[in-house]
Parts: structure tokens; C-alpha cells; sequence
DNA sequence: CGCCATGTTGATTTCTATCAAATTGAGTGG
DNA sequence: CCACTCAATTTGATAGAAATCAACATGGCG
């Protein structure tokens, strides 16, 4: 039921009221993923748009040989085919078991041609993640492997913070080390080390499926030094 | 005279006509910066949005320690201000001599918010912003320094293409060894190295403000592997 | 002609990748 | 409940690509 969802707030519907919430309602079909599930490939026709509602997707293009670079992680709130294009430009799969709001994108084109509310929305959402992506290519064009991690760590951190409301010294990592390896543009080896490095210099603990920040001064010094 | 106007293919006037079009040409205060004047700063509230006309503008974030990385170079026909919002995510310089067409920002937007095909538009071209950016994360994240300047040159190579309607083997580079460096997260040196090295091997020949490409197959090979 | 930016080239260092192995831990079946 | 398996992670040793440090060359331009 949208009226009571809880990542109405952040999600693409925030702006809406009456009919075109509605609207907008009787064209969603809700769906769900179990873990590691492929939401679209790269090259595959662009035949859904998605807001996410529960869990986390990681998005990433693929290199001829192998090489893979994440290029975000969808939370809850996110909307994934924000160009309304033919094609998706990238591969998204589910990190956790995931539920979202799937739409048709021609459906959901001709609703926002409808609606320039949604439209304005849509463009709101896309700069931002634009000015997110901007920031991703300072940390990975001009940032060592520490700088990345508290980055990516508070960063995180501050996402979890609007989802849930208020900000936790504990972040949930969902997502494996090597995922956040190809995020951050390191190795597997690079990310453990530099993490277990942190909680032995008394940085943060690691815990299971997450950390916890001890020292969030440090880590801050770190992620905008 | 914006009818003739030889970048407006490309531009953000593209779709308009009759009304539209004389409504935006009489917001339209057309500027020209000489060579590395500051267009606008990073903090600086962002009063005005700008189509480039001529020449090439450098968009870029510091760090506090002085470390840079360029987002960006604007090129004719680019918009820079897609964001209509309170401030300009990054700074940025004329390379070049540069003539642009400058509006203000509260006044676009509003021209935006009568015109839903304007706003589509500016959509359009924030979305095409964000597929580069995310090109661009794969290239900092996971490619080599030569890879890098080979994808950097052919995608410079085809920008100016579309630009000239017609591609030359011959590709301008009007921007200095250190802002390609900051571009590609390279240093000058590395960048300098690498192209000295594809000019040893035949790839391509260094001329004045550019380079001329030799062997398109094996540039092609490095860019895509 | 000489000056100062910009770019090139060389020597060395450093950070991260790579290669290799050990450890942990969640899930499975005896 | 415990041994077993397999994947994920950690840890260690080494190699390698690019950064850094340091001259030196070039080339517009007054």
C-alpha cells in the first residue's frame, strides 16, 4: 500500500498527491528478488523502471576482460532508468533480497510527459545522482585507499541516516568486500587490509555485516583530506 | 542570432520552435570569456546557467590539500547549470577563448517550468551527462594510464565530431598535459610518458595542439579492452 | 634574445596489485 | 552435535605501474 510506504519520502513519488498519486499507483506492480538475482543486463532492452523499497542492488559495467566497476548501490528510495532510455547503461543485481516498485517505461514516460511534476522530480533525482557520481570520480581519480574507504564509509553512512531517519555509529555493509573493491576502484586484498588496518589503529570495529565507527573525527579527516 | 546559430543541434534550443524559441533567445545574454577566466566557482550560488558557443571550458572539484580532479571539459553546445539548483557542484575555467550563451537561472527555470519540452530536454541531456560520468568511473577505477588516454582521445575525437559534423583523424587537444592528467587521475608526467610512448610506436604523431592518429585499430583495441 | 610556462626525460620510491596460502564461517549432511 | 565443504576474507611475500623527485628541453612572447 503506497500510502504508508516508507520510502515515500525519498522516492520518486514524494512529490505526489491525489489523482496523480493514484495514477502513478495503479501502474506500479510490486516485485521481489532473492539475493544475488539479476534485476537487467547492460545490453538489454530498457523495459522496466524500478524504485527500491527494501534492500540493496548493486550497479556496475563490465570490462571485456573481466574487470568490473560498480558504479553505485540502489538503496531503498532509489530509482533505477532515470534516462527513461531504450537501454539500461549498466548491469544491476540484487546484494540482499530486494522488493520494488516495477513500472512499465513506456507507462511510466507517458506519465511523467502527464505529469510535469514527475518529470521536474525525475530531473531533481538524476542531477543529484549526477553530483554523486562527479564526487565518485574525485575519489577514485584523485584519492588513496584509505581517503576511499572513509569516504565510502561515511557516505554510506549518511545514506542509512535519511532511510532510517537518524544516524547510527554502526553501518550496515550488505554488500561483500570485494563489491566494494570494484566500487572504490581497489582489490579485495587492498580493502581487507586497509580495513582491518582502521580497527587495529582504533578507527572503527569490524562487525559482522558492517562496522562500527569508534573514531568518526579521524575518519572524517581521512574522507575530505 | 541564435537562428544560425551553428551549435544549436546540440544544444539545449534544439527542440524549440516559434514561441519557445523566441522566448528563450530573449533571455539569452550572450558572454564571451578570454582564455582562463573563471566562469564560476564551486561555492559560488549559482545565478546564472550558460550554453557554450565556442570553445572549451574545464570543470573541476579540489581538494583542500590542492589536489584536483576535472570532471569535465564543456565543449560547444554543452550546458553547464543542468542541476537549476542553489549552487555549482564544481568550478570552472575557459581553456580557451570562449563565447557562451548565459541566462539567468531563476529565469530559465521558470522558462523550464512552462515549457515541459524544454524540461524534457534538459533531462535528456542530464541523463546523457550521467551515462559519461559513469564511463568515466570505469576509466578511473579500472583501466590503465595507456587505456586511459586511448578512450580519452577517441571519445575527445568523437565529441568533436558531432561538433564539425564530420570526424578528422586529426584530434584537437586545446587543453595543457596537466589537465589531462587531472582528467584521467594520471599525473603530467604519466600522461606525457604515454603519449610520447603511442607516438614511438607509431599509434599516433604529437603535433601542435593535438594529435594526429595513426594506427585507429590498435587505439580502438586499447580503449574498449 | 632571453624569459618563463609547459612539456619531456631520467632515476628512484611508493603504493597497490598480484600471487599464494591460511583462516574463518555459514550452511549441509552424517 | 559435529565433521565437512565451499565461499569469503584475511594475511604474507613479491612484483609492477605510476608517483615522485629532479633536471633538462622547448617554445611562445615581450
Amino acid at each position: 500500500m503506497c500510502r504508508h510506504c516508507e520510502t515515500r519520502a525519498l522516492s520518486v513519488c514524494s512529490p505526489l498527491e491525489g489523482e496523480a498519486f493514484y495514477g502513478l499507483q495503479r501502474l506500479n506492480h510490486p516485485v521481489t528478488f532473492p539475493a544475488r538475482a539479476v534485476l537487467f543486463n547492460q545490453d538489454s532492452p530498457a523495459r522496466h523502471v524500478y524504485t527500491i523499497v527494501h534492500g540493496v542492488v548493486r550497479l556496475y559495467k563490465l570490462l571485456p576482460d573481466g574487470r568490473r566497476q560498480i558504479v553505485g548501490f540502489a538503496l531503498p528510495g532509489d530509482f533505477l532508468g532515470l534516462a527513461l532510455a531504450d537501454g539500461y547503461g549498466f548491469c544491476a543485481d540484487a546484494v540482499t533480497a530486494v522488493s520494488a516498485c516495477r513500472f512499465s517505461r513506456d507507462h511510466f514516460a507517458e506519465f511523467a510527459d502527464q505529469y510535469p511534476t514527475v518529470l521536474r522530480r525525475l530531473h531533481e533525482m538524476a542531477t543529484h545522482e549526477l553530483a554523486l557520481a562527479q564526487q565518485q570520480m574525485v575519489l577514485l581519480g584523485r584519492r588513496d585507499a584509505e581517503e576511499k574507504i572513509a569516504s565510502f564509509l561515511l557516505a554510506l553512512q549518511q545514506r542509512w541516516g535519511r532511510i532510517h531517519g537518524k544516524t547510527s555509529v554502526t553501518i550496515d555493509l550488505p554488500m561483500g568486500r570485494q563489491d566494494i573493491a570494484d566500487f572504490l576502484g581497489l582489490t579485495i586484498e587492498t580493502v581487507s587490509r586497509t580495513l582491518n588496518r582502521m580497527a587495529r589503529d582504533r578507527l572503527l570495529v569490524i562487525v559482522p555485516d558492517g562496522v562500527r565507527v569508534l573514531d568518526a573525527a579521524k575518519l572524517d579527516k581521512l574522507a575530505s583530506a
